[in-house]
Order: C-alpha cells, then sequence, then structure tokens
DNA sequence: CCAATCTCAGAACTACTGAGATAG
DNA sequence: CCTATCTCAGTAATTCTGAGATTG
C-alpha cells in the first residue's frame, strides 16, 4: 500500500540550513485549497450576474448533449440532493432545462440553454477579472501552465 | 497516460477555433475550485485527525514567531471571527496558542506548540495519501511544478 | 473620543440524513 | 421484489451580522 520507492519530498533542508524550529513548507494541497478560498470570495454574485457554483455547473453542460445529474454531481463533488436545489435555481432562471432520458425513463439530462450559454459568457468575462486578482502574480505562460496541469489532475 | 519523462506541459489548444456550439473549455479558476472540492471531500477529520481548516491553519503557524490572528484570517480568507471559532478548537486541542504580543497588547500572537507540530506531521502523511487520490495524473515533476505555480500565485 | 483587535451570540445560509416517488 | 435515479423535508453544521470588551 506504501511503497515509498520515491523520496518523501520533505522540506529537507540542505545541510547547511539552520533549520528553524517550526518552520514549515505547505503541501501543493494546502495551497490549493488557500486560492480556491480566494476564489471564493472573490467571484461573488454581483460580479458574476449569478452564483459561483452555479457557474460551475453551467461549465460543465454542453447545449447539445444532455449530462445526467448523477454525473454532474460527481465531477462537481456534490451530493445528489445538493445538486437538485442547485438545479432548480439554474433551471428557473432559464438556463438549463432537465429532460428525461428517452434510454432511462429514470434519468434526467441536464442541457444548457441558449440564454445560459449566453449568461454564461457574461460571467466568464467577469471571471477574467478574478482570474487577474488571484493569478496577477502568474504571467500568461504560467497560468496557461497551471490551467493545463489541473485539466490533467482532474482527468481532462 | 504514458509517463512522459520530461513534463513539458502543453499549453494549449489551437488558438482560434471554430468553436462547436455548447462546447466550452472551462478557465482555470473553475478547474481550481472543482480540485479544491474533492480536496475538501477526501481530507476527512478520520483521515488526517483533524480538521482541514485546522490543518490548514497549523500550516501557517510556527513555534517559535506568533501570528496576529488579523493576519492568519486575510492569508487564510476567513472572517476574523469564524477564525476565532477555530483557534478555540485548535487551542484546546492544544495544537497552538495565543499570547497577548507585548508590543500591542490588543493582538493576540498565536503560535503552534510542540504537540502541534507533532500532530500537523500525522496529518501530513494523511494528506500524502490524498494528494496521491487527487493528483494521481500527475507525475512527481508535473505536482512540483504544480506547486511551484500556486505558492507564486498566493505571492510565495 | 475614536480606531483597532479580538470575542461572542443570534440570524442566515449551506450541506447532510433519511424518507418518498417514479422507472427499470 | 429490488435497485437506480431524482426529489424533498427536517436536521446539523457552517458562515455572516452586529454588538461588546479591551487596548492604543
Amino acid at each position: 500500500m506504501a511503497p515509498t520507492t520515491s523520496p518523501p519530498v520533505e522540506a529537507g533542508t540542505a545541510a547547511d540550513e539552520p533549520a528553524p524550529v517550526g518552520t514549515h513548507v505547505p503541501g501543493a494541497l494546502v495551497l490549493l485549497t488557500r486560492l480556491g478560498r480566494q476564489v471564493y470570495r472573490d467571484a461573488t454574485e454581483d460580479l458574476l450576474g449569478m452564483g459561483l457554483k452555479q457557474f460551475v455547473v453551467l461549465n460543465q453542460l454542453r447545449e447539445d448533449v444532455g449530462t445526467p445529474q448523477q454525473r454532474l454531481a460527481e465531477h462537481l463533488c456534490l451530493g445528489a440532493n445538493i445538486l437538485v436545489l442547485l438545479l432548480n435555481g439554474v433551471e428557473s432562471a432559464g438556463w438549463a432545462e432537465r429532460r428525461r432520458d428517452p434510454a432511462d425513463r429514470r434519468r434526467h439530462l441536464v442541457h444548457r440553454t441558449p440564454a445560459g450559454t449566453a449568461a454564461l459568457a457574461r460571467a466568464e468575462q467577469a471571471m477574467d477579472s478574478v482570474e487577474d486578482l488571484v493569478l496577477g502574480h502568474l504571467s500568461p505562460d504560467e497560468r496557461a501552465t497551471l490551467r493545463a496541469l489541473l485539466a490533467r489532475a482532474l482527468g481532462d
């Protein structure tokens, strides 16, 4: 279960470092959650024209091909029941609609509407300004690299 | 898939393409929040021996030099009042303590205790397994690159 | 007297638990 | 009959709002 063939990338200071007691280098996941909090703080509903979670959902949808709610829940790490509430809001705003899957009528396939695509485009522009706030220290190249790494981590 | 020894991390897709209707490429911040949710889901209290937020706070503290709560709140994007509740838990677990700043007695300087350092070390090992779950698709080099980019984005 | 920092209690919001409805 | 998917209501946990206490 734990074949530690690779060296534990410890904060292993070189031999000449004082190695101050109580000093600590955070791992990638800690930095990730901190940055995520900044996004959550800066991407306000006023700015986007919608909630951040609604924005993320719309990002996950297409107009032509519907997505089962089950899969949405997996990808967004949301409980199936929470997704219901979220979609209720998105649908009543006219940005998406649920259609029964003809192949398995238990399922709802969620489609983004043209209005949803338009709202998404507007929110996206607002997100550009959030990105300038949150990733302001990174060059365009670095942002592209970051984006590619995140996409890879999510399995594309 | 293929474990490429050198990770040149292709930044991207061709710039201007026909863009099929209803198709959409999420921005870096959307991917970031999705990944952050995975961390939140996988880094359970059972696994870490503490809450994820407690873990993040302990990461931010040192034994020798105290951190004012105000600065903690900024760095962690927490309201000052929420931090109070969080620190109450951390302090009563014996992992940190608040000391009055002699230079400005309105402030509390938060120090990590030796017990806190020990608990942090244990939690960190658990986080390694979470990292394997969340960043499993990335090579060690890619993880290092990701970590460096996140650190830079946060202003080092 | 006013501003800064921390603390707390109650309101508001979000997420989770368990039961119900419909379809395979 | 049993499982899968979605929905909802009640409960638990989290975050925000506003006031209070102490110090500069």
